[in-house]
DNA sequence: GATTGGCACTCGTAGAGCGAGAGTGCTGGG
DNA sequence: CCCAGCACTCTCGCTCTACGAGTGCCAATC
């Protein structure tokens, strides 16, 4: 009994079953694969994979499907990524390149993954961790309210409120202003809080509590673990019909809103800039027990600063999901604002 | 025979239908609702509400159901906004205080929409017609890249990328920045033209073209045409069982992901701070035939610069929904930056 | 020893038939 | 104008049956 055989059977299975949706019984499988044999040699092969634990069958009698540890064995041996046709990787080029800020980039990565895939894309802001301090930005906002806004050499924005005691008049705000943009610019975020005590010295001394807590509002503005934005693209891929998630949606859909364990189970299983895959059960969230996560890193040179990710049904393309996801992420990496 | 019988009857079967879910019949109206007349009585009344269009019966001797012509009815006639408890309150109000920036409160009033009414929530931020310009910065990413970063008056930050034909050294791109901002700073946004001619005329020839894009690019960024950001939360309340979608889901999840034609649907219905409602067909979106949108505006001082929606089934509880959403809207242009 | 054809067996599915229950519309009397 | 009663209709859930797909096993074959 060839061993060869059988991971083509296995493969066979998973092809087919990806295809129909159907459970895949040893006649069709000789019809539609080459196969070489006959169904009965194929049904030894099965109660083989099926003992093994590759596949089993819904109920008595009906055909094979694939369990989470068959698709485990096909991603990881028996199939590559399928590359892109040439049209497919020029329109990617030219979506993500009409952009026109960070968040349209981000956007638009969505839902070219979501179009490609057919599936939901999860797509992670980059992260701030690397970047120094462009310029600061202090609006006074109504009473007792101040806005901050951090301009980062990357081309990032962030903005917090910030409660003040007292109502700061206008020039008093415009000296802070020039101070502390004076020294933190250039800055790395890291030493950050180095450039605020020297300004704290030198100012007025009421306003060195003010200085402090603006000091804190950035730092805590750009500490990575706020860093936790993500958008969610093509959740309506989900409900269509075929997809095999018609009565178990809403499990799926509440994993997708709890958006911060979500991304740690993305940062958990993507170790670097190759694509990662986790199947079924695999998934730590109990929600996506019957889905499988597509994930990957991107950034500017090897520099990994975030995440891309395509979410569906353990029964989903691998090959072109994993092709799509890597092809996004290589032309965002390089569109993307050093 | 009471015209105002027949009311109390549309009223009952509207409450019973979106309570129960289930078609009602006479004998359940009259053990449920004291109407004071036996279910005989009320079958005639119920035969007149449905030659007049107001309910219908699914099948031959199921109970009633209201159409959206009875909805309509309901929703304008029939029904008060139901005041929400005082806990209620706080807790709103608790909980979009404690937002860290703009993002955050709109993300937060989305939730806290889903979460009152168990269903979709749809916020628009704010809009940028009416602000002045605050600061304006130049930040070279990469080559031939500028990224502009535009901040109003009331906090509002908006990003934007600008290729450049040739590369502009640091020096020139200070004084372009000091330039601009000297003369724009504090202006509306609909005089910026002007400030950017002002500008032009006095900067090195060579760099004329430039100011002339980046003046473009700003305009174009707080057009109001552009000013189109939805969030939407809450989208797994839809796939939850007893939400009448469980099959018909997918056209909704794409209403909502559309998000040029749903906002162009809720400006359409919205007119001012008072809340709008549009039930199933009246909705001009196909998607939403079997949806109804609760909509109302909210900014400083009854300037409405922007809408927050709750979508659901058109069997959804109006009342409840409607006062939802002016609670919500209220605190949300108390809490918001002017 | 692997492969294959044949055959009995198991189940899920689709369809038909049936009874019960819910609800209506109508009619005739208060 | 209201209401009790009654005949009628339709859906829903149940059971039963026939069918088909697919398997597992065994003996024959290469």
């Amino acid at each position: 009994m060839s061993d060869q055989r059988r991971l083509d059977v296995l493969r066979a299975i998973v092809e087919d079953y990806v295809h129909t949706q159907e459970p895949v019984g040893s006649r069709v499988l000789t019809e539609r694969h080459r196969l070489g044999v006959s169904p009965a040699t194929v049904r030894n092969d099965m109660a083989a994979l099926e003992d093994a634990g590759y596949i089993a069958q819904p109920h008595t009698s009906a055909g094979r499907i694939p369990t989470d540890k068959g698709y485990r064995l096909f991603v990881d041996r028996l199939s590559e990524a399928r590359p892109l046709s040439q049209p497919q990787k020029r329109a990617i080029e030219k979506f993500l390149s009409e952009a026109v800020d960070l968040d349209d980039v981000i956007g638009r990565a969505g839902r070219l993954i979501a179009q490609l895939t057919g599936q939901v894309a999860v797509v992670q802001y980059p992260s701030l961790r690397r970047s120094g301090l462009r310029h600061l930005e202090l609006v006074p906002t109504g009473e007792n309210r101040l806005l901050v806004v951090v301009i980062t050499d990357n081309g990032r924005v962030e903005q917090r409120f910030l409660e003040v005691a007292d109502e700061v008049d206008e020039a008093a705000l415009g000296e802070l202003r020039a101070r502390l943009n004076a020294a933190a610019a250039g800055r790395r975020l890291t030493q950050m809080d180095l450039a605020f005590s020297e300004v704290a010295d030198v100012v007025a001394p009421e306003h060195r509590a003010l200085v402090a807590a603006i000091g804190e509002v950035v730092s805590n503005a750009l500490d990575e673990e706020q860093e936790e934005r993500l958008v969610v693209a093509g959740q309506a891929n989900l409900a269509r019909a075929g997809m095999g998630f018609d009565q178990g949606l809403s499990p799926l859909l509440e994993a997708l809103e709890e958006q911060v364990v979500l991304l740690g189970l993305l940062t958990e299983m993507t170790s670097d800039e190759n694509v990662a895959v986790s199947i079924g059960h695999e998934n730590r969230l109990a929600g996506l027990a019957r889905a499988s996560v597509v994930s990957t890193g991107y950034g500017t040179d090897g520099d990994t600063v975030a995440l891309l990710s395509s979410i569906g049904p353990t029964r989903m393309d691998y090959p072109g999901t994993i092709a799509a996801v890597r092809a996004v992420a290589r032309y965002l990496s390089r569109v993307l604002p050093t």
